[in-house]
DNA sequence: GCGAACAGAATTGTCAACGATTCTGTTTTC
DNA sequence: GAAAACAGAATCGTTGACAATTCTGTTCGC
């Protein structure tokens, strides 16, 4: 049996190399624009030069690294223009799940969405905009579980990758929770009435202010 | 200077493959959950199995091709719900690109719009629904161009790859060219008005009647 | 006769070395 | 002194062979 801590090579070497490399980029470790080498990667990683290739593959077909012929990978930045058009596909998307969540919900997914509710009202209460971005996080991939709605969730966990950097650096703008907090809340009732039609409004009104925030930078 | 009709390895050699496959894909020619085996692939396209290999993979992260680990790769086959939920998908994110067009469209692309719109009034009168498949497409790419989103255009382009083989078998059934055109002229006459809210009507209810017609097979 | 174990074939997965391309700093030429 | 030419280094791209896995048809035990 092979020990499994960390394969240094095949299948598994792959995925391990993936997802702590997307790890590092998600968490802003690599500086934007940086240089990443196979080589350095790979051994820092303990994978083989392979296995770290087809890692950095993946990620580019996530869009989250460039890769330019014969001159290597870096993490690709993405400018303010494209967070604000990767931020309207999540307005027509999200929409789209959050008016099937509202129709599709069971009794125990609503209580879920409720007791979100309060532990982010709670999280702005406390001043604690770290613990609310997570929570942020939850509800909407909650929403997305919700609706059942494959494609969608699919389409949408590429583009949330893309958009890291952006989100952090929203969350810590002073005032920025509260406003957040009240659409949230609002997106939540919807749910819980049942109605389609005010969710999916309630979503495009949330992320049109998202996409005002944006702008201002 | 290399020869460069039909490189038998590298970069080129994989986008050769890459795209004849994808033909013989979306044109039906590979059986739905036909094997897909890398040495034959190769062998018949002149490429060596790394090219073939790489083009399998991007394929795979098209959406059109499936892989299991050494088990090999197969045609994808998309079932009715999955075209439900993509077409769900389109309508979310082509409802965006016509709400966006409509503002952002120059006078020589409205003329484009008419034009196009004219050419599928006359394939339906001449009952061409080849034609008229063919037009329908280009009209949808036109104004997803028009919207300049290139993130929603991508996306979308990824979707409809994977629905080819359902949309062809729409396109003969009897009547529904006509039902098509008019929401067609609807959504080119909202456009035409510049009116982002109205287009964005036509193309949901252009699309919902497409979901409609993919449930009755 | 029927299921389990087993060898052989087919196919994909992985690797390490070699080849090609691009970049960088230096030299040469005008 | 500036632009062009060039060699050297760094890095990615490709190849062909080999290893690992899965499938298939056959045999063996009951």
């Amino acid at each position: 049996m092979p020990k499994e801590a960390r394969p240094g090579s095949g299948e598994q070497a792959k995925q391990y190399a993936l997802e702590r490399l997307r790890k590092a980029i998600l968490q802003g470790e690599m500086a934007p624009a940086q240089r990443l080498v196979e080589n350095e990667l790979a051994e820092s990683y303990g994978v083989t030069r392979a296995s770290m290739r087809a890692a950095l593959l993946d990620l580019t077909s996530e869009g989250l690294v460039e890769r330019i012929r014969n001159r290597g990978s870096r993490v690709r930045v993405v400018t303010v223009e494209e967070a604000v058009e990767i931020t309207e596909c999540r307005m027509a998307l999200e929409g789209l799940c959050a008016a099937k969540a509202a129709t599709e919900a069971t009794d125990a997914q609503l209580d879920e969405l409720a007791g979100l509710g309060k532990a982010m009202s709670k999280a702005v209460a406390d001043g604690d905009p770290v613990t609310y971005s997570e929570l942020n996080h939850d509800l909407h991939a909650l929403i997305r579980d919700i609706s059942g709605q494959h494609t969608a969730v699919g389409l949408l966990e590429r583009l949330n990758a893309q958009l890291v950097r952006h989100r952090f650096q929203l969350a810590l703008r002073p005032g920025r929770p509260q406003q957040s907090l009240s659409e949230h809340l609002a997106l939540i009732e919807a749910i819980r009435a049942r109605d389609p039609q005010a969710a999916e409004t309630a979503v495009r009104a949330h992320l049109s202010s998202v996409i005002d925030a944006l702008r201002a930078d």
